[in-house]
Order: C-alpha cells, then sequence, then structure tokens
DNA sequence: ATAAATTTTTAGTCTTCCCTAAAAATATTT
DNA sequence: AAATATTTTTAGGGAAGACTAAAAATTTAT
C-alpha cells in the first residue's frame, strides 16, 4: 500500500532522475514538492524501507524496478485524466493539470482502464505527453525543440516542455497549439529569437519559448 | 476548508438524521463511519467549532445549514461520480459505490459542473438516489416500499433502499433493474414473502428484499 | 429511588507527514 | 590543505485523526 504522499514523492524522483534511474538530491525533491529538506530525508528513508528506492545516505535517491512502475502508475492515471478533462468536459489544456494531480491518487485498477478504454487508448495527453500503458510501457514520438531545429525546415508542433499555466495561456493567446504545422523561417542572433510561420500567420517568439516547443522530425 | 474527513462525518450525520436535522448519537456516527464513538466526539467538537454542526455534549449532534450544504455538496458528487461510472464507463451498479467514495472528496466547483452537464444533468443516481443541483436542492420522486403496497397495484421500481453490494448483486441475479414495471400479487402472511410479477417473469421475494424496493406510487 | 447497564467524554498515545534549529557531511574556494 | 559554503541529516516538535482505558453522565431496570 502506497500513500498518497508517497506517490507524490516516487513521482518526483522519477521526474527529475532519468525516469528514477539517475540520483536525485534532497533539496531537488525539496523544491519540487514544496518541502523543507528535513521532510524529504524522511519520506525517502520511508521509500527505501519500502524498497521503492535505493537510497544512500548523503548520495541522492533513485527508484527501484517497483518504485519506477508505481511512478509511471501514477503518471498514467494523471495523464489519462487530463485528457479525459479535456476531450470530453472541455477544459482547455491549462486548467487540467492541479484537478489531475487530485484525480491520480484514486486507487481502481479497473477504474483506470475502464477510463483508458473510454477515452479510447489514447497514447498522448493534452500536452503531447505520453501515456504509459497498464503495463508501464509508453512509446515518445520523436521531436526536437525549435532551438535545436535548423532554420528552414518544418514540423509538427507535438508538445510542450513547460506545462505552466502562464505558458500554456500564452500559447492560447497566441493561437498555438498541438498538432500545428510550425516553419521555422527565421532566427535572430541579437536576442535569440525565432520567427515561425504556422498556417494562419507569421510570428517572432523568444528563445525562452522556442526552447518549450517541440517539433516532430 | 473542509477535509476528507471532516466530509465523511457530515455525511453520516446528515444520513443518520432526517438531512441532518435530527439529533444523531454518538454511537451511531462510530458505527457508519466504522470509528470508535471517541474518535468521532473529538471529530463532533471540531465540526462545532467551525459551525458545521450543533452539538451540546451528551445531547448529540445536528447540522448547522452550512453543515447541511457542504453535506448535500459531497452527496451530489458521490452520485454524480456513481452516475458517470456507470453510464459512461459501463460499470455495474454494484461496483461505483466504493470508487465514488474516493471521487467525491476531489475539489473542483468547476469539474463537478462539468461532469453533471457531461450527464446531462440526471436527477437521480444508479441507485434511484435523487442528486442535490449546486444549489442543494433536489426532488424525490413519490415512492413507496413493497412492504407498504396493497396486493393487486403495481409501480415502476424507481429506487433501492439497500444499496449494498450484496443486495444488488441479488437484483443483477434475478434480472430486476430500476425502470422494470413490478406487479404485486399475492402476500404469503406465513412467512411475509411477496409474489410479483415483472414483463418476463414471477417471482417470490422475502420480506427483506421487498422492503427494500421501492415503487412509484 | 437506587442500582446496574449503557453511552459518552476525557486523558493519554500513536502514526503520518510536515516543520525549525542544530549538527554532520560533502563540495567549493582560496 | 585549509577554510568556507552548501547540502543533508538528526533531534525535537506540532497538527490531524485515529486508538485504548478509565471516568463521568445518562438511561434502563429493579
Ligand atoms: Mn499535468
Ligand atoms: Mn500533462
Ligand atoms: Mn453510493
Ligand atoms: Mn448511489
Amino acid at each position: 500500500m502506497v500513500t498518497l504522499s508517497e506517490e507524490n514523492y516516487l513521482k518526483a524522483i522519477y521526474h527529475l532522475g532519468n525516469q528514477g534511474d539517475n540520483t536525485v538530491s534532497t533539496n531537488a525533491i525539496a523544491e519540487q514538492i514544496d518541502a523543507k529538506a528535513s521532510s524529504v530525508t524522511d519520506m525517502i528513508k520511508k521509500l527505501a524501507e519500502k524498497e521503492l528506492a535505493n537510497y544512500i545516505k548523503y548520495q541522492g535517491v533513485s527508484l527501484t524496478e517497483t518504485g519506477r512502475l508505481t511512478a509511471r502508475s501514477v503518471i498514467r492515471k494523471h495523464r489519462l485524466w487530463e485528457t479525459f478533462l479535456v476531450n470530453k468536459l472541455n477544459f482547455s489544456w491549462h486548467e487540467v493539470h492541479d484537478i489531475a494531480e487530485q484525480l491520480e491518487h484514486i486507487k481502481s485498477e479497473k477504474l483506470i482502464d475502464k477510463l483508458d478504454d473510454f477515452l479510447e487508448n489514447p497514447t498522448h495527453d493534452p500536452h503531447g505527453d505520453p501515456i504509459p500503458d497498464k503495463h508501464g510501457n509508453y512509446t515518445k514520438i520523436k521531436s526536437k525543440s525549435i532551438l535545436d531545429i535548423s532554420t528552414g525546415s518544418q514540423g509538427v508542433l507535438i508538445s510542450v516542455k513547460d506545462s505552466s499555466k502562464a505558458f500554456l495561456k500564452y500559447l492560447n493567446k497566441n493561437e498555438l497549439a498541438l498538432g500545428d504545422m510550425i516553419r521555422v523561417v527565421d532566427f535572430e542572433p541579437f536576442d535569440e529569437s525565432f520567427t515561425i510561420e504556422t498556417k494562419s500567420k507569421t510570428m517572432t517568439i523568444s528563445k525562452n519559448v522556442a526552447e518549450n516547443l517541440y517539433l516532430s522530425v
């Protein structure tokens, strides 16, 4: 039995270390979870005790195979609920994260499998992030940040790296959405800005925006 | 801010006292919540402190207007989620209560309003219980237990008083469902059993079953 | 009207998850 | 290689919500 709080820690370690593979620092988790480092140390010990995490004092923490699978199952739930909220209840993509943070902790295997079917087994959530299947497997679409794409080439907007409300609302305001075909037409070295072209318009975006937009390659 | 545990106590008091109007005993709540009486006393004090309950030592507890509305909002969520699970995810009516017990605590006014619309503003849940609207108002369909209906008369099965898994599975096995037209054709005084007739069959039911089936009048 | 039984409350703990402050270990400068 | 700065852990608590055991109040039986 994994508690709500434990699930949140597992998710944090998973996201901070590359799928929980890399070692993650106490402070990094504290920042992510919005707790103090001492609280994190307590919880890490508990996770290690339960064999969900590998932990050596002062040396950071990573996930065991069980921990990794548990984290993925929480992420699966989070992303399926986000998809439900957007596709079925007509929420906008910037509104769903906080609600999914609550829904991801509902315990019922059958519920989540039925939800998956109801949504027709989506492979990606409203922010373009992959949804693990019930065994924890998923495939990430190959994509590159606009920062790493050569001027003149184009691709479909596949996902956003930053899923914060502020960034998503910026994209809404500028009518940029997942699925849009985007061509990178110019790069301005002075302020590292890019000019991009979509079906409907041409616009300039800052480096900060460019690095958060991922196009199919 | 009302905690998950507080919500459960408010619901218990609401259900045990007539909409929280009547005074409810500590032991009754303890049984409903599956906790010890001493734990109940602690919580009742907290609810009174927050002006959600009226409480006089040794004299039982009832709900304030705020407490009543809060309870109704939790019940609204519970019944909407049950409706979602049955109507959209194809759960059977005996499987949904435990999951709804979790979902009823998700906090988002917007979520529940959108869910309500998505379900096309249902007035009753899968067990025939009325769903309060966002202001806490609802209308109960006039109905009577088979126990109180005269032999020879008939009505539509509107709701079940006992929503336990065991009873609902009994009804599934015997192919009795909400919406069925039922005629009471005989009463046997010896064992207080009833013979009822539906579109598809005639069967005998015990007093225990009869008192839990409510027909429209 | 007492005595006995039952219900309810109080007193004292426990667990979970969080905190602050201080100590210990590790990393970075000089 | 020290000295300094930073990170991490330990020690000691707090709030919420549950528990047991004992005391107090109320109800029921005699
Ligand atoms: Mn999210
Ligand atoms: Mn997402
Ligand atoms: Mn229910
Ligand atoms: Mn119900």
